[in-house]
RNA sequence: GGAGAGGUGGCCGAGCGGUCGAAGGCGCAGCACUGGAAAUGCUGUAUAGAGGCAACUCUAUCGAGGGUUCGAAUCCCUCCCUCUCCGCCA
């Protein structure tokens, strides 16, 4: 949520930026709207005040020996009444306003950093660096896609998993399991040895966490709720692991806080008829270990690029070939600021797949979750930053492996780093 | 699911219609005392919004929302959450 006093000190500025993404954000309603309330609450204050004084009145009155049913007593209740009148016409008008006015910036996405390259869409997205060129396989025309070798080797099921779900459901059978269970205790493994403490947070979620970082209320159709209960299957544990600390004020010496979170994660994609319909990229269900920092305002730039190289330290010890994209203010998600994504090469389709997604929400989420902190012995509160990227999507990660390490004769072979955590070198028939 | 108890400031805890943003205590900060500290004493110590250059002023907030009243932390209604006992259950 963008900051009203911010909006309404430096409005050409914050139109400016909301132009980078799209000219669709228009601000001038929200300052309209908010003149009107603030004008409405001063009168509506005065009045409230006058009432005040007149209760005191009247209480000193009574106490001093005055009969609550004198006349005395009765002329002021009438005054009290009639402001009440006028009360009773204002708070309606004043609170239609605050809704209009939250809701607006509700709807509203995050200012883009000045250091965001301005584009319109994934097209003007901007490649930073490359990695692990060297690894390429070079067998690149024999290799099948990762799900027809998951399935020879009996390791992969979607027609079973759609039998008991539906389309865009896996069911991982022997060392498909054991390889998915791998990865997660390698991935924790690295992040706890980085300085992420590791939480483990509940899987349904309920609507004011969701509305904390931003999936609502604009994109409540990409996630599954429970119709019975106000609670929803988390997307991504970037919204449990935030919203941990929705409504706190942590003392400033809390902070930087640091969490691995491995979760399942659940989401419709609603919209992507047809897009990724095989193998493990896009599913309805999937695994991921999500790093997530709340850091003081001033240090978030520099936690960012630290949590970028979190997430490529996996991929360099898998020795999996990447390349870090910076996203343009066009493809910028809803409540980043900045955004940089990991885009594993998958050599199947020739192209690089995104496997990470690390942003920088500035105070945005902070805002929406009031999520603040203090500075010893100093008067208020400030908002945290928050960020969080994927370190990383677990089904992709094995979906890169099973291509990356593919052997000609069928066979696919383990990551040197993976190898103690599954206990082989090699999965074959 | 059934029965009961309860939700007050950073924490503990009083207040149960009147000047209460809320006694008292703990904690924390400043000052005094001290060679220094402890102990003691004094003072201060919530958040948000609006107005003002500022000092400051006003408003709201005692789980949330509504109601009664000139006036609600206190009374009434609805909801949420926590705890205890019973049942059920991985």
């Amino acid at each position: 949520m963008l900051d009203l006093k911010y909006i309404r000190q430096e409005p050409e500025k914050v139109q400016e930026l909301l132009n980078r993404r799209d000219s669709q954000y228009q601000i001038q309603e929200i300052l309209d709207l908010n003149q009107k309330q603030r004008d409405l609450e001063t009168t509506r204050s005065r009045l409230q005040a006058r009432n005040n004084e007149i209760s005191k009145e009247i209480g000193q009155k009574i106490k001093s020996g005055l009969s609550p049913e004198s006349e005395e007593v009765k002329n002021i209740k009438a005054e009290s009444n009639q402001i009440k009148q006028e009360l009773n016409d204002l708070e309606p008008q004043e609170r239609e306003l605050k809704t209009q006015i939250q809701n607006l910036l509700l709807s509203f996405p995050n200012l883009p950093s000045e250091t965001t390259p301005v584009g319109k869409d994934d097209t003007e997205n901007v490649e930073t660096r490359r990695w692990g060129d060297d690894y390429l396989p070079d067998n690149s025309d024999t290799i099948s896609p990762h799900w027809e070798i998951g399935e020879k080797l009996g390791i992969l099921e979607f027609n079973r998993a759609v039998k008991i779900a539906q389309s865009r459901f896996v069911n991982l059978v022997g060392m498909g399991a054991a390889l998915e269970r791998a990865l997660i205790n390698f991935m924790l493994n690295r992040q706890i040895a980085a300085g992420y403490q590791e939480v483990m947070p509940p899987a349904l979620i309920n609507s004011d966490s969701l509305t904390g970082t931003g999936q609502l209320p604009k994109f409540g159709e990409e996630s599954f709720q429970c119709n019975r209960d106000d609670l929803w299957l988390a997307p991504t544990a970037e919204v449990p692991v935030t919203n941990l600390y929705r409504e706190e004020i942590l003392d400033a010496g809390q902070l930087p806080i640091y969490h691995c979170s491995y979760t399942p994660c659940f989401r419709r994609e609603a919209g992507s008829y047809g897009k990724d319909t095989k193998g493990l990229i896009r599913l309805h269900q999937f695994n991921k270990v999500e790093l997530v920092k709340i850091v003081r305002p001033e240090n978030s730039p520099s936690e960012h690029e630290a949590l970028v190289q979190n997430a490529e330290a996996i991929l360099q010890e898998l020795k999996l070939p990447y390349r870090v994209m910076e996203l343009c203010t066009g493809d910028l998600g809803f409540g980043a600021a900045k955004c940089y994504d990991l885009e594993v090469w998958l050599p199947s389709s020739n192209t690089y797949r995104e496997i990470s997604s690390c942003s920088n929400f500035t105070d945005f989420q902070a805002r929406r979750a009031n999520i603040r902190f203090k500075e010893a012995n100093q008067k208020g509160t400030h908002f945290v930053h928050t960020l969080n990227g994927s370190g990383l999507a677990i089904g992709r990660t094995m979906a890169a492996i099973l291509e990356n390490y593919q052997q000609p004769d069928g066979t696919v072979k383990i990551p040197d780093a993976l190898q103690p955590y599954l206990g082989q070198s090699l999965i074959s028939v």
